[in-house]
RNA sequence: GGGCGAGUAGCUCAACUGGAUAGAGCACCGGCCUUCUAAGCCGGGGGUUGCAGGUUCAAGCCCUGCCUCGCCUACCA
């Protein structure tokens, strides 16, 4: 629901080394889906009709869609709900979980509107993801983990394996609960009922979200023994993303029964997370529980300087701290739309102070290249425990550690080939074949260049490194350190007046070596590489 | 109460499995454009790594206790 600039946390790090497929869970039958619905019926006063008429007539160019109204309408109905007398609140609490129940069961005018509002921001958020370069392959719903019945399926395997059992007393009586990892009772005090257990299954016969991701995983392990139906949802030049559904296509490609996975879901899903992994082990897929990863992170703040600067008031506490957590229910953030074109705009301002002469394409390419660059860079730059308190001059900045500064080092070297009249590959072909450069590198002078030729040979060890410690913040410290080293050797170093021809041709190398370096390790970020800025 | 993460320079963060003088960036101060883009470069000040013990030849990192902050838990998704 929320677009959320989380999402980019993660991005093609593993392109080169894996083949992969990119799953974006789609919990269509949310909570959230259903305040929305609720705002829609009874805030709105709008039906399935008025909907439809109002996504159809929110797409023309403008990217403040229907996912813009939804947003703000999920803020006006959390609101909503927390005014009134106290039976007022307890009638609206009352809707809101009916709602949602509708929701869940499918097949009635509750549900069909849902279905109709969730579509139509999921294909807004595929636009928004696709602006960032970020694909998918398939969407698997929530609806339709609950209409194909999957839950069943894993319910009778989690009760067969005793990983799930019946609850007779204590406060969890008449639910189906599975033990936390940790709680070893069984050795220690074993009198009375694990209070501590995780409900999976609540009293009144419902099952828990972790349940339900319980099924999804055993279907992703290809264990559960069912599959979802496909039927193509949304083409990218590239390829086709799938959507889940009731009854499919007959062709479809291949999805589930995968061999690793790695979950992108940020810290607070930990525990969540870790249920589902204990669950696996405890029904026998121990290899299976290996070979998941939640690659967690931390989530993605405001600081109290940019709110401000995106027009909220911030109180007197707020702005003491570092950073402050967005909130949809309270209609604080900023929508990754919004933020992108905020950013394309102040790299175009900064592009426009000095490139009058340069065509409105070529600006707008090359601002838009900046901001995405700028955007990606800051969300990665940080491990991923740490708090990301986002700053938009902050991300921007040609100073410090950011993407325009990685950007500007390479757009340097490349200003010098263009200026040369030469290519950097032609360069480095012919180096290739010359034999010449130990008296430069073995003198006092070379020493720093050797040692920016060692550093830029690192790319490979370094992407070794980020996979295994599955922290893609290492090759952005390799990226801004190859970058701040080569401005150094830059203003060091006059490459086109160099008189010795083989130093020149040396100097040339090196920058054709660390302009392929930086190149490359921004790639491996999803960040590009300007021709000039 | 329990679980996870964090505490490092004024601020934001690094530090690979324990290893040399704990590093960057921002901010601050001072220099550097007749030159391939100064959106840059160079220099400077700034630290008892939360506290107290312990293990080790060696601890920001490991162990114990305590303090502070955040998140997650207690049949919400």
């Amino acid at each position: 629901m929320i677009i959320c600039i989380s999402w980019i946390k993660i991005n093609n790090i593993f392109d080169p080394m894996l083949w992969y497929k990119v799953e974006n869970f789609f919990d269509n039958s949310c909570v959230q889906v259903a305040d929305v619905v609720v705002g829609f019926g009874h805030l709105e006063k709008k039906g399935k009709d008025d909907v439809e008429a109002l996504i159809a007539g929110s797409g023309g160019g403008s990217r403040k869609g229907f996912d813009y109204l939804c947003w703000d309408l999920y803020a006006r109905v959390s609101q909503w709900y927390s005014e009134g007398s106290d039976s007022e609140q307890a009638a609206k609490k009352k809707l809101r979980l009916d709602t949602l129940h509708l929701i869940e069961q499918g097949g009635n005018a509750t549900a069909e509107l849902a279905e109709v509002i969730s579509t139509a921001v999921l294909r807004r958020h595929l636009e928004t993801m696709a602006r960032l370069g970020i694909e998918y392959d398939f969407l698997p719903r929530e609806s339709e983990i609950l209409h194909l019945k999957f839950w069943e399926s894993a319910f009778e395997k989690l009760k067969a394996t005793g990983v799930l059992y019946e609850e007779t007393e204590g406060k969890n009586k008449g639910c189906w609960v599975m033990r936390r990892p940790k709680s070893e009772f069984s050795s220690e005090v074993n009198e009375g009922p694990d209070e501590d257990a995780k409900v999976i299954v609540r009293s009144n016969g419902t099952v828990t979200y972790v349940g339900k991701d319980i099924a999804y995983h055993l279907w992703k392990f290809g264990l559960l023994g069912k599959d979802f139906g496909y039927k193509p949802f949304h083409k990218y030049p590239s390829h086709e993303c799938w959507i889940s559904c009731e009854q499919g296509e007959k062709v479809h490609p291949h999805f589930g029964g995968v061999r690793a996975i790695y979950n992108v879901i940020d810290s607070r899903q930990s525990d969540p997370q870790s249920n589902v992994i204990q669950a696996l082990r405890g029904m026998g897929h121990t290899a299976e529980a290996d070979r998941y990863t939640h690659f967690s992170y931390e989530m993605v703040a405001l600081t109290p300087r940019y709110a401000e600067e995106l027009g909220y008031t911030v109180s007197e506490e707020d702005k003491k701290k570092p950073y402050i957590e967005v909130s949809g229910r309270k209609g604080f953030g900023v929508k990754a739309d919004d933020l992108m074109d905020l950013m394309i705009a102040a790299s175009r301002g900064e592009i426009l102070k000095r490139h009058v002469e340069w065509s409105e394409e070529q600006v707008s390419e090359t601002a838009r290249q900046i901001a995405y660059g700028a955007l990606r860079y800051f969300m990665l730059r940080y491990t991923r425990n740490s708090v990301i308190a986002f700053d938009q001059k902050d991300a921007l900045a040609i100073e410090g550690e950011t993407g325009p500064y990685c950007q500007y080092a390479l757009v340097r070297a490349k200003n010098i080939f263009r200026k040369a009249g030469v290519a950097p590959e032609a360069v480095l072909a012919e180096y290739a074949q010359s034999a010449g450069l130990n008296a430069i590198l073995g003198s006092e002078e070379g020493g720093d260049i050797w040692a920016l030729l060692v550093r830029a040979s690192k790319r490979i060890f370094v992407l070794e490194q980020a996979l295994v410690a599955s922290e893609p913040a290492y090759l952005a410290k390799h990226a801004f350190q190859l970058a701040q080293e080569f401005n150094n050797f830059y203003h060091k170093h006059r490459i086109l007046t160099e008189e010795n021809a083989a130093m020149k041709s040396l100097l040339l190398t090196v920058a054709a070596v660390v302009l392929r370096e930086i190149s490359a390790t921004l790639k491996l970020m999803g960040i590009e590489s300007p021709e000039a800025m």
